[in-house]
DNA sequence: AATATAAGTCAATAAAACTGACTAAATCTC
DNA sequence: GAGATTTAGTCAGTTTTATTGACTTATATT
């Protein structure tokens, strides 16, 4: 008895893995086309994303949220600068930080690649309660830390 | 009024893009060392989630979740096939078509990822109620669809 | 019989990430 | 103040992941 609750918990474990895999890919991929278009790939959405959503983030925060080198970071990061999308400044506490932002052209990518982006949620929210989507971003956040 | 609800909206459905990718991003990192330790990659990994929940799934339904090309998706395949983590076996229904299944090695494998991966998802379960728990996974099955 | 579908293959290339070894500047600690 | 640490960046080489494009083979559908 127990032992089944128990299997049924790391079954539905085993699927929000699964889910948030899926969630994540089929979210990421509507933007492909957008993203071809101004030869920009995966690895400068993820960042564009980021960034918007935290402006002024330092190197080391992306490193530890994106989990990818500095090396691998710093070719997309000087791809987004060489093409005008986001700049850099030095942080005015700690001198040796850098504080990336979107520029105004960046702000406009940004959002149109949110635009590509946003339907599949958005649906998915029309059919849900309010509750519903409350509770799914406290659980998604905790799944973060 | 109407403006400034809309305006959340948009914002909210900003924040869960960028949840969804920090929530994949953290899950899938997690095994990052029990992978490197059996010389195997994130498209592995990839892979061994979607046939161990989805026993017998065929090619063409992994291209469509993976959005990989089947070149791409090959190289995997033939990988774990080698290692003796997966096989095939043709459809009884349609020859064209082969079913992908995990060995008993590839099983053993596939719960060892598991393990590293749990923990994060168990202990947001933890903190949170069977009904936040049910929502959040009804909200994650609309956003695939 | 012609067409379409599912899977696979060969070859070349591009994208994304990695390892390892270093530098430079600013800050922290003793 | 001297030494250690932190933050960011760089150079060079390699590996992993995925792409494009052109084909093949077997089976199924019309």
């Amino acid at each position: 008895m127990l032992k089944d609750f128990l299997y049924l918990k790391e079954k539905n474990l085993k699927d929000v893995i699964e889910l948030l895999l899926k969630a994540y890919t089929s979210s990421f991929s509507d933007s492909e086309q957008n993203l071809k278009k101004r030869s920009l790939g995966k690895a400068h959405h993820r960042l564009i994303v980021l960034i918007d959503n935290n402006p002024g983030i330092k190197v080391t925060e992306i490193l530890n949220i994106l989990k990818i080198t500095k090396q691998s970071l710093n070719r997309v990061l000087q791809d987004l600068i060489q093409k005008d999308i986001i700049t850099q400044a030095k942080a005015e506490k700690d001198k040796r930080e850098k504080k990336i932002f979107l520029t105004e052209n960046g702000k406009e990518l940004s959002l149109s690649l949110f635009n590509s982006q946003k339907l599949r949620v958005l649906n998915a929210f029309k059919k849900s309660s309010p509750d519903e989507v409350l509770y799914f971003k406290n659980v998604l956040k905790r799944i973060i830390e």
